[in-house]
DNA sequence: CTGAGAATGAGAATCAGACTCATTCTTGAT
DNA sequence: ATCAAGAATGAGTCTGATTCTCATTCTCAG
């Protein structure tokens, strides 16, 4: 899907002084394919069907390209992080999620983003991250 | 705090269909008179002091006055849970989250509560609650 | 006052995520 | 190409939050 992502992405990790490692490139191709959020047994399981990989190791990588802002964390709420990858340009998608039948849907928002920075920068708070979910039931369910 | 929420609380419960329950009252006393979310654990703690409340009862009783939008959940990315009292009038607040000190500041903005409110109409998502939270740095800490 | 049903308490069971350490892989240097 | 040091990985263990179970206690309508 965004093969410049994953280049970029393995480029960075070298760049931020870590050796090249069969798990985490594993992982870093898994998830430039997707659209939207994987929880870690997700990534776990769709690695495992090419070759196995640890789930500490999964931890590991995650936490890894977390700290290098190369993806960003999803919390809905359900005691499971789920982690997609980030875009160069700082362009990113939120979530609403159906409380019905769990699932979820991405969308982006140019008018919630601005008003988000603008609350950072008036409480002079230095914004490195922000976090986005509606609630609710999805045309489907309600 | 806000007596009158506590009164109101027990009032929907009631209502709901549900007997009364001297660990559940002493809760929504608890959050009554708090300003911001407070966790299980902290929950326990404060309620231990005067009169100790079994974790299970805590828990049952904040899914409880959950689902009864009663209180707010808030996730703020550290693996626990937060709840905090909501208004009647849905009135509320979000939070900034320092990653340096962990310190939780609330926040209330009326633009990106409008900017939400848009969102969820327009995808035609009946939306029940949301949650917003800031991630970066305070400014003792920055 | 009583009984049925609800709430509570104590502890076990789950489940996500963090940690440990022995083994294997990378990579710069020889 | 070879080697050693340091990094990454795998398998399993450990922790901590949340959920489940069930016996006991409490609430409240009758
Ligand atoms: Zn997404
Ligand atoms: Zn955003
Ligand atoms: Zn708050
Ligand atoms: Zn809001």
């Amino acid at each position: 899907m965004d093969r410049h992502w994953s280049e970029e992405a393995r480029a960075i990790v070298r760049r931020a002084g870590h050796n090249r490692g069969a798990a985490r490139d594993a992982l870093i191709e898994l998830l430039s394919d997707q659209d939207c959020a994987l929880s870690v047994a997700e990534i776990e399981t769709r690695l495992g069907a090419q070759r196995p990989v640890a789930r500490a190791s999964v931890y590991r990588a995650v936490e890894l390209l977390h700290s290098l802002h190369l993806i960003t964390r999803v919390d809905i709420g359900d005691g499971v992080a789920r982690y997609e990858r980030a875009a160069y340009d700082h362009s990113h998608h939120h979530h609403l999620v159906c409380d019905s039948c769990g699932v979820l849907i991405p969308f982006e928002d140019p008018g919630l983003e601005q008003a988000i920075d603008r609350v950072g920068a008036q409480l002079g708070f230095a914004t490195t991250e922000h976090e986005v979910t509606l609630h609710g039931t999805c045309v489907r369910c309600n």
